[in-house]
RNA sequence: GGAGGGGUGCCGGAGUGGUUAAUCGGAGCAGACUGUAAAUCUGCCGCCCUAAGGGCUACGCAGGUUCGAAUCCUGCCCCCUCCA
């Protein structure tokens, strides 16, 4: 089978298998099937409460690429049912259920990013819809008969809330099925997901065995660490990265991770090599690489794919310039206002209400915000710093405040 | 049906009549330091007016007691656990 165009080599899988990979149910299965030449389904759900990806979701979402470079299908599966549910793993139970117009602006948005990564030709989209909107009450009792309490209970986020008299929802136990239900709906060969979903996976592959499927293959890669360094990104954290965020801010948000993050983040969400990794790691133990260029290069490699390599370039010199420098950026938003509109009086010269000022251009968001930057001493004017609450302000002048907002003003008095 | 527990600021979570805009932790923000928006240290962290100083709103909701309530009383709403 050498120059069988459907053979894979042993790197490929090497590639494919171990690689920013947490674990895979069965291995040997999976193997197996890469070698059969099948055409695999390869499922990946989401979840259209929220639209926005991050660095996060990026891990299994360059699987899925990698799966498609050699020629498999993505079936991307638009869970607008179980979004009503809310995932168990978060504390709040009751969501609020989300409109139609809601679902369909998220999926969008959503996918929008998500082609980003993913091939969109060998992609399928699915709605879940399309099946459980026919759902009767018939075929719910079904679908929840052949599964028990226990078998629920043994998911260790739902036995820690149980035993800890947290309360589960009884719909929370629906959602596992639904998701089940889902891989039996579009013949799923393997299921993409963060190690959290391992049990909702082998729910899958279990029902779907018991409906005379071949069981899924469960593919988890493992969880990035935010940006506070200590907790799985999240968006409800807020410690994420999102891939549509402009490219100064992922770049600048990468700059941020604690030093401790950075092989981590290359193995996950960069094509850089091994054998690199391999030399940064030890540059980093025997201190031999300062761990500061080492971030920019993972900067550079995390914003160029998902924009460009010029723009990772500009993002770059644009993080240098402001916070290496401590220069003012390229590109300032302007204000046009009237000055005199921010003069307790307008006796020559004229001096200008700060605090009103910075609330009015969003550099602050009420005034007694801007009343601390300014005591603070974390707010310039043209290079001066504000010490009183009142100060002179040419027209043009640049305010910043704090190491990264910036706003240029304009008078458009006479 | 019965018994019990609880609703506090962005989150977690103290506080059971006064010096409580409300301990503490996290998050966030500012400053210092730094070749990083790393780390570390210091400070800030409801809103409004202000030069200082002051005012207003706030501890599920609505009333009440009191000079004074997040704290006591009454009613209501909501949440949780256990027994059946």
């Amino acid at each position: 089978m050498k120059n069988d165009e459907k053979s894979i080599t042993n790197q490929d899988i090497n590639r494919l298998l171990r690689r920013g990979v947490a674990e895979i149910i069965v291995e040997e299965e999976m193997i197996e099937l890469l070698r059969s030449g099948k055409k695999l389904r390869l499922k990946e759900g989401f979840d259209p409460s929220f639209s926005d990806i991050h660095l996060g979701h990026m891990v299994s979402l360059r699987k899925l690429r990698q799966f498609q470079e050699l020629g498999h299908q993505v079936v991307l599966i638009v869970a607008d049912w179980t979004a009503q549910i809310g995932d168990p793993s978060g504390v709040s139970v009751t969501r609020p259920m989300l409109s139609v117009e809601q679902v369909m602006a998220n999926a969008e948005t959503y996918m929008q990013q998500f082609f980003k990564v993913v091939d969109k030709d060998k992609t399928e989209v699915r709605w879940q819809s399309e099946w459980f909107d026919k759902f009767t009450l018939t075929e719910v009792i079904q679908l929840t008969s052949k599964f028990t309490v226990a078998q629920l209970l043994a998911r260790d986020d739902f036995s820690a809330r149980y035993n800890d008299g947290r309360p589960i929802a009884l719909t929370e136990f629906l959602y596992p099925l639904l998701q089940a239900y889902d891989s039996v709906a579009i013949e799923a060969d393997v299921e993409f997901g963060g190690t959290d979903q391992k049990f909702n996976l082998l729910l899958g592959r279990e029902y779907q065995n018991m409906m005379g499927q071949r069981p899924q293959q469960c593919f988890m890669t493992p969880l990035l660490v935010g940006t506070d360094g200590s907790q799985k990104m999240s968006k409800s954290l807020g410690n994420y990265i999102g891939v549509a965020e402009p490219p100064n801010e992922i770049y600048g948000k990468v700059m941020s991770i604690p030093d401790s993050l950075i092989l981590q983040y290359f193995e996950l969400v960069t094509d850089v090599p091994d054998e690199e990794l391999g030399e940064f790691k030890q540059g980093l133990k025997d201190e031999s690489i300062n761990p500061m260029i080492l971030k920019k290069h993972l900067a550079r490699e995390i914003v160029s794919p998902l924009y460009s390599q010029k723009e990772a370039t500009e993002a770059e010199e644009n993080f240098t310039k402001v916070f290496q420098k401590r220069e003012v950026p390229e590109e300032i938003e302007e204000y046009h206002l009237s000055f005199s509109e921010f003069a307790p009086d307008l006796t020559q010269p004229v001096n200008i209400d700060i605090s009103r000022l910075l609330v009015k251009i969003g550099l602050a968001k009420s005034r007694s915000e801007a009343n601390r930057f300014i005591a603070q001493a974390g707010t310039t004017i043209a290079g001066e710093t504000v010490t009183s609450h009142l100060a002179e302000v040419q027209s043009g002048s640049i305010i910043k405040v704090g190491k990264r907002r910036f706003a240029k003003v304009i008078n458009t008095d006479k």
